[in-house]
DNA sequence: TCAAGTAGGGCTAAATTCAGCCGTATCTAC
DNA sequence: GTAGATACGGCTGAATTTAGCCCTACTTGA
């Protein structure tokens, strides 16, 4: 178990969203649920470049944040699904906007994050 | 110097979009130039919990990625202005809104990030 | 029984970002 | 000339996130 020790921003709106919207595969887990892919299993599947392991971080945090909710089934060969929130679905419209965002400036994006360097 | 060694996600527009916007203080940036404060040393001062070192080296990665330009005036006090491009100005209204996003929850999320706990 | 599928977590190290110190210039003003 | 302002970057270690290993427990089907 890790606790942060630097205090997280939370002076403007646009820190919150960040901060629910952090995590390398979040984006990824929110459209895909959104689109019908419910099980843990399957998320994995579609995401495999990510591992189980951390799509199952990532999801606990989401579950936590208010963004998803997690219902298990008390069946024998145990089934989990999950699914957005109503605050998870207020999302997805600015998820849309801020995807569609990139997409229109793909071309101009896309070769900076290629060979990058940092300082 | 520092190369990434990780690919970059990059398969959707949304990807793009939170890479750009990827650092812990480039918001603030990008928002504080676009309400006029230009110089290098105000922007510090508006942003005096980040180190002037870190602010700096955002401000470089969001010239590098075309949000923001920089002009060097060449006087003899050595003056410096950033300001946003027209790609950075397209910005702006996915700021707005995402930040309106956060402040209208601000209730519900606020309280989830102080003493978190991470696995 | 053995393989494969379901779901989940402990643990460690790599990768990446952030914080903060120090040093370089030039110019203004006292 | 000493202090303070402008602007910039090298460097180091802390903080945080990500990757990838292994293990549990149950069920289905061959």
């Amino acid at each position: 178990m890790y606790k942060k020790k630097l205090p997280v921003e939370l002076d403007c709106g646009l820190h919150l969203f960040m901060e629910v919207m952090n995590g390398k595969w979040k984006i990824s887990l929110i459209w895909s649920i959104h689109c019908g892919i419910r099980r843990p299993g399957e998320l994995h599947r579609k995401i495999s470049k990510a591992s189980r392991r951390l799509l199952d971080t990532q999801l606990n945090q989401l579950v936590s944040h208010g963004i998803v909710s997690k219902t298990s089934f008390d069946q024998k060969p145990l089934k989990v699904e999950y699914s957005l929130t109503p605050l998870g679905q207020t999302l997805i419209p600015i998820i849309e906007l801020t995807a569609h965002w990139g997409e229109a400036n793909r071309s101009v994006l896309e070769p900076l994050f290629l060979n990058e360097q940092y300082a």
